[in-house]
DNA sequence: TGACAAAAGTCATCAGATGACTTGATGAAA
DNA sequence: TTTCATCAAGTCATCTGATGACTTTTGTCA
């Protein structure tokens, strides 16, 4: 039994169930005990071995089905991935979003037909420039034209991988520097989709790159700062 | 944004919750009504508010403090995100993986050292080539140096996700179609070194997008039969 | 053997009670 | 006035016991 410095007793129990997954003692698919000899065995009671359960379960670690008992789901654990990468910098995250964006307008112009570029020049359209007003709602039509080149790329993974950075990402930067961060304008943006229209990948990426360099040079001088 | 049909009381107590933290009713930082309270205004008992709040806790959005009160961390569900990205096809998966290469081989022949290049031949050796054996242990040696020019990048962001993938794909492919894919020999993988050490990050990417071609068509292939 | 009913096992939920912790108010001492 | 100790109320943490709902197994009967 490891002594956590600070650690509920469901915190305890769930980290103590977990071990015994992910050391494989546990395999996937085995049934695991019932709640009375789980309690027993953690010594703690049952509705504190149910609320380990419970986050055990949200973590995709477990499964429970009523009247049968609860099983093994998987043995990763995927939530301490995203854990350490929300703990990256910054400009780290921001990196990488750049990654996806310029990857993605890659595909996107190997695959784009010219329904995906209608949409795009029309999320444009919406988005405007900014000219005052509502900076989140502005920001808000700004992140849908950049989702939608990744949803042009026509890849679920990205998509999922960047709706993960644009919110933390957002979250950091609007309450911070919004306001001290270059927006690149109607033309950076028309320019990707001219790029991803053409059908040429390298022209695709190198647009988004020209996009992002600006603002990257911006980041860089605050966060020296 | 999958609504489960049929889902217990706990889990429709934990929505109602996250709804109200999502929308917005709820701000960051505010507190929660008392576990009494929410037991009332839910309709289930405070058992069940408990193990409803354990998950939100688990996921991010709520903090407990013991003798205080319940209050909101965070507006968005992150943890959500890789579960996801790893419910996507093995295609995009690996694509979004071949992306994450791509842009670390640029940002390593930005920022290479000659201690990294000294490493990266020095895992490429230890790699060898695959002659039979334990293909196991081989493949964790290749996944090795793949790691170490994700790591080259310096961006502590992509490794992660990178981490994130390498563990499914590696679930996924070994466990199915290991064998029929063609492993890019040393050539290959000694072609990427060189473009990083040249410092030129167009040539990088495009060492590892040729490196990443013949598997992919194999792949596609493969999905397709 | 096969189908059906009964029983046992298990999770889901509820209700009540006690302990631990935080916070704010109160009042005494410096 | 300021500082500190003490007290009381509010809240989450945990435990206990009980009932309902669902699944699996077992036993029975045709």
């Amino acid at each position: 039994m490891q002594t956590l410095s600070k650690s509920s007793l469901t915190e305890s129990a769930a980290q103590a169930i977990r071990s015994e997954i992910t050391s494989g003692r546990w395999a996937i698919g085995a049934k695991l005990p019932n709640e009375a000899s789980l309690s027993a065995t953690l010594s703690v009671s049952r509705g504190t071995v149910r609320e380990a359960v419970r986050v055990l379960v949200a973590q995709g670690f477990l499964e429970t089905r009523q009247g049968s008992g609860t099983y093994v789901l998987s043995s990763t654990d995927t939530s301490k991935t995203f854990d350490m990468a929300r703990r990256t910098s910054l400009r780290d995250q921001f990196e990488a979003r750049c990654a996806l964006d310029v990857e993605s307008a890659r595909l996107a112009a190997l695959r784009h037909t010219p329904q995906v570029i209608t949409d795009l020049r029309r999320l444009l359209a919406e988005r405007g420039n900014y000219k005052g007003g509502d900076r989140q709602e502005f920001i808000a039509r700004d992140l849908a034209f950049h989702k939608a080149v990744i949803a042009a790329s026509g890849n679920r993974a990205l998509m999922e991988i960047y709706d993960f950075f644009s919110a933390t990402i957002s979250e950091t930067i609007e309450a911070t520097i919004s306001a001290e961060v270059p927006e690149p304008d109607m033309q950076a943006h028309a320019d990707i989709i001219d790029a991803i229209e053409t059908g040429n990948p390298d022209a695709a990426s190198a647009a988004v790159r020209r996009f992002m360099a600006p603002v990257f040079s911006a980041l860089d001088t605050l966060l020296q700062s």
